[in-house]
RNA sequence: GGCCUGUUGGUGAAGCGGUUAACACACAUGCCUUUCACGCAUGGAUUCAUGGGUUCAAAUCCCGUACAGGUCACCA
């Protein structure tokens, strides 16, 4: 039997590798344009550090002139979930990720297909044969029993662990015996034959985290299973190989198989690509940071945020600000400018885990929302309310005009109001503008308290200065003549300057006016507030103060 | 335990041999203001985990220590 035979014994496919080599010819991209991808495996619903990278993708590949792709990597069939792949492309385009190449809602797109691992069985077979028929792979008969016996052995003796040197058993095994133990049915799956030594190494250097020096890799790990489909490693290898790939971005869990990787793509004379390992999102817990976990962590689920109503752009100027630090200043400086403009940079990523800072995200969403327009911010709020607070929605959708002035208050103007960071805390900020929720329990007088000082304010206003029709101007020129008739200070700095010459500042008196309105002392402008509720709701309110 | 990486104010982070150690968020104070929000101004690291070394000069270069993170599967 000569080596092409042996291969063909151990491993079946139908083609063989230069067939693929052919079939997927290299890309013609201009200078510097990135081929990436993003390559999730269908475990479950897409989190945060998922979004991050694959945003980092995609926006790499866009920036550059290049292309994205998505690829699934479903070797693991007991991982995978059902819907999980269109979970995933949905969640993402969400967020406005969507690739130029690969798996889609209607199947492959692209010519470097198929781009669902288990859909290429065929071509891995056909590498691992070149392989072998090279004597760069082997069989292996090793049971799970064997190898958990050998496990042991090393950490009782301190040892390295692993399937190497003298404990790579199989690795010596003969031709002939290989096909006497395949001829009588022993098991087996392929391990690559490295040739690396754990003592020398190599420089390596990552386009985020810099220049570093890794050992070699001396692990015969497998590249086939034993149920035919290859390892993360040995696809990965391959895939990116023939999809051409020019720069690899995933998560820096990775980073420490680079040995593995690099030897896997010099031995199968595959030209490496750039790597980029993305430093993880983290959480404190306990004063230590860590991964922001999926089963522990809420603010890791996509879905946290869309229950809290914080808009999935302002989601993602946050992860770009934590991409790159110097986004948030091109932001102050390019004010106007659409985000996409930025261009990102690898070295600029951060190199440690990054703490996941909520308030932060709350101040992006916050300007973020205050730069919309009415309608807009009454659209995105009421698609929240439709789906968390049905009742607020059907609510907002009756009074749709009135309710989009209410966001209207100090909003298209040079310095818009920015009290809202999420959905979920408008109703709270302006339910009293709703005759069917305004039903005060308290209301929050600050510093004329008294029953009837309050009720001859009232009273005073609203029946000798309150006119329905005043502008701006002579709303507030009537306030003050309210105010200074009942002894009240007109203007802050007289009332400043003497006190005690007062009963309280045209600020008291008018907070009056607006608790009586709105039962809170928080709110936004007052003249705006009473144009919107109107003559009548004014009347009405004020009297169910005084009864 | 082995291998790799990191450690700058409350947080993110700039800095890459000579700077008053940027900036943003948060916090505090003041101004403006009918409240709030906005805006503006000011304040906070005598010091860059720590101990040595190199240098006229170190947060920046080298070595040790501590701490933290990642990884060591027929999982990705």
């Amino acid at each position: 039997m000569n080596r092409e035979e042996y291969a063909d014994f151990l491993v079946k496919s139908e083609h063989d590798y230069k067939y693929y080599e052919n079939k997927y010819p290299k890309r013609d991209l201009p200078e510097g344009a990135m081929v990436t991808r993003y390559a999730p495996s269908p475990t479950g619903l897409v989190h945060l550090g998922a979004l991050y990278t694959s945003f980092i993708s995609v926006k790499m590949a866009k920036q550059s002139g290049g292309v994205s792709f998505l690829r699934i990597e479903d070797t693991d069939q007991k991982r995978s979930i059902d819907d999980g792949v269109r979970k995933i492309i949905e969640d993402l385009a969400k967020f406005d990720i969507n690739f130029d190449e690969g798996v889609t809602l209607e199947g492959d797109k692209g010519n470097y297909g198929p781009y669902t691992q288990s859909e290429r069985g065929d071509i891995y077979k056909a590498f691992v044969k070149k392989l072998i028929i090279e004597d760069k792979a082997y069989p292996c008969f090793c049971s799970e029993d064997d190898l958990k016996h050998d496990h042991d052995r090393q950490a009782a003796n301190k040892e390295r662990l692993g399937y190497y040197g003298i404990w790579a058993r199989c690795r010596r095994l003969s031709m002939d015996d290989v096909i006497e133990k395949v001829n009588n049915g022993e098991k087996y799956i392929i391990r690559l034959k490295s040739r690396g030594n754990f003592n020398h190494h190599f420089k390596f250097k990552d386009e985020i985290k810099g220049k570093m020096e890794l050992p070699e890799n001396d692990q015969d790990i497998v590249i086939l299973k034993s149920d035919g489909l290859p390892t993360y490693h040995f696809a990965h290898a391959v895939d990116d190989h023939l999809m051409g790939t020019t720069h690899v971005i995933r998560g820096d869990e990775w980073l420490s198989s680079i040995p593995v990787h690099v030897q896997l793509f010099e031995m199968l004379d595959f030209e490496l690509p750039k790597f980029a390992h993305v430093s993880p999102i983290c959480i404190e817990e306990d004063g230590k940071k860590r991964k922001l976990s999926k089963r522990k962590d809420p603010e890791a689920a996509i879905s946290f945020y869309h229950e809290k109503g914080i808009p999935n752009k302002a989601l993602m100027l946050f992860l770009e600000t934590i991409a790159n630090s110097n986004f948030e200043m091109w932001m102050l400086q390019n004010k106007d400018s659409d985000p996409d403009e930025f261009k990102l940079d690898f070295k600029k990523m951060p190199i440690g885990g990054t703490l996941f800072d909520y308030e932060k995200l709350i101040s992006i969403s916050k300007n973020y929302i205050s730069k919309l327009k009415a309608t807009e911010v009454y659209d995105m709020a009421f698609e929240w309310a439709s789906l968390y607070d049905k009742d607020f929605a059907s609510l907002m959708e009756k009074y749709k005009d009135y309710t989009t002035s209410i966001f209207n208050i100090e909003r298209e103007q040079k310095k818009p109001r920015k009290d809202i960071a999420y959905f979920s805390e408008v109703k709270d900020q302006i339910w009293y503008m709703y005759d069917e929720l305004f039903n005060p329990s308290v209301y929050e007088w600050q510093n004329v308290t008294d029953k009837s000082e309050i009720k001859n304010v009232l009273d005073t206003y609203l029946n000798d200065y309150y006119k329905e029709d005043d502008d701006k101007d002579s709303w507030f020129n009537h306030m003050k003549e309210a105010a200074v008739k009942l002894g009240y200070a007109g203007e802050m700095r007289e009332y400043k300057d003497n006190p005690d010459n007062y009963k309280g500042s045209i600020a008291d008196f008018s907070t009056v006016v607006r608790v009586a309105l709105t039962s809170k002392c928080n709110t936004p402008d007052l003249y705006e507030i009473m144009r919107l509720l109107g003559k009548d709701r004014i009347m009405m309110r004020i009297n169910k103060v005084t009864v």
